[in-house]
DNA sequence: TAGATTGTTAATCGATTAACAATC
DNA sequence: TAGATTGTTAATCGATTAACAATC
């Protein structure tokens, strides 16, 4: 029935999104992939099977309805319809989560807050106010929660993490640099940071021999 | 000569160096690919290969010494010796980055923070005082930064990049949300939330549809 | 019309996984 | 010794890229 659009196309439909919201508000009416591979450095033939594979029909010679094409990513990722979510952990990167616009447009938005450092607690970020860790059960319950965001620190990550599940929440976002075991069923995505510093250094380092034979060696 | 280790593997070490030290503090002397894989939840051969493309010899039926181990994933990473950074854009992301610890690990450290709000210019952030945007070019020729973070809004970020390139700055960890075109050789690496996201709730929605039939179906 | 672009099938490429001999 | 684990080559898998007919 409904062919599984492969994660790394997946990845990728959002800076199409964006390109193409600046398209929209210059007033473009079409759109070729070759125009956005273009624009975002990309291969043109991948651009055009990704946006095959949400099912839009385009036209030869003229391309995509901008505004078509738009609707069509934005179904294929699911961002047609607003979900709850809450987040854990409110420090730095926890309020940096919680006042980013972007989410909005991601399908979803942040709900709740919890913590459980006092000081934090009871304070307003963006509209929200801090709960408890303690109130986390009940509000996850009530509010029929299925997403989470976890800032915490990496050791209470599996405690928080699991706590989450208890409640019923089945997906989670771990910015904790640590991998949490969980049921089967659940899934977890995690941003690593450091996992993205080790590709760019690596690359830096590429670049660096590769290119330009003793030019900055060493440095990195 | 050095063969490539693919970036994906690259991208795993992180995590386990992250395993080896936690065994090194319980004094674990030795440890086979197959016990870190089922820590992290991996396929053991692939833990295997990548342990082999560091070069370092293990011995049948024990394993690797968590102390080479550790030395031989670090000095592949390049996190050997430490690097310094910039970083521009003092938001709530800016100021997480910049508190971050595990950076220090990571073989590199901030150590200069810009922006162009007067309000937060001269404030300190962890240990280290903002300076205003006039100042980069000067100090990053002067301290010879190859390497810097980018947490400012989406519609600076190509100016400041250019900006960034033209002063001698190789590597680019770009936050915005856009992709940034800049002369070839010179390395960006974007950490996307959307994308991230795309991925995580194309995943939910893939456990939902597949092992539970009609359970909590339309909720993300 | 001519030619740029779509849609789709086939070829390539690279990473993951399997297989298996060597060995402590 | 027996068997778990390494090291390495081969097979598989899936994504990317190429090729090309259809078409506006």
């Amino acid at each position: 029935m409904d062919n599984k659009i492969p994660i790394p196309t997946i990845k990728r439909y959002p800076s199409y999104l964006r390109r193409l919201q600046s398209y929209q508000q210059k007033g473009m009416v079409n759109v070729s992939a070759t125009y956005i591979a273009n624009d975002l450095q990309l291969n043109p033939i991948q651009v055009r099977k990704d946006i095959s594979l949400t099912g839009i029909e385009g036209k030869p010679k003229i391309g995509f309805a901008v505004d078509d094409l738009i609707e069509s990513l934005t179904n294929s990722l699911g961002w047609n319809n607003t979900n709850d979510a809450i987040l854990i952990g409110v420090g730095n990167l926890g309020r940096a989560l919680m006042g980013y616009e972007g989410f909005s447009q991601n399908g979803f938005r942040i709900v709740g807050a919890f913590d459980k450092n006092p000081d934090i607690i009871g304070t307003e970020v963006n509209g929200i106010t801090v709960m408890p860790l303690e109130k986390l059960e009940a509000y996850v319950i009530e509010n029929r929660i299925n997403l989470a965001i976890m800032t915490v620190p990496a050791k209470q990550a599996q405690t928080v993490a699991e706590l989450l599940v208890k409640c019923g929440v089945i997906g989670i976002w771990n910015f904790a640099p640590v991998h949490i075991q969980l049921p089967e069923g659940i899934v977890v995505e995690r941003t690593d940071l450091s996992s993205h510093f080790a590709s760019l250094s690596e690359k830096m380092r590429r670049v660096m021999v590769d290119k330009k034979p003793g030019f900055r060696k060493g440095w990195l």
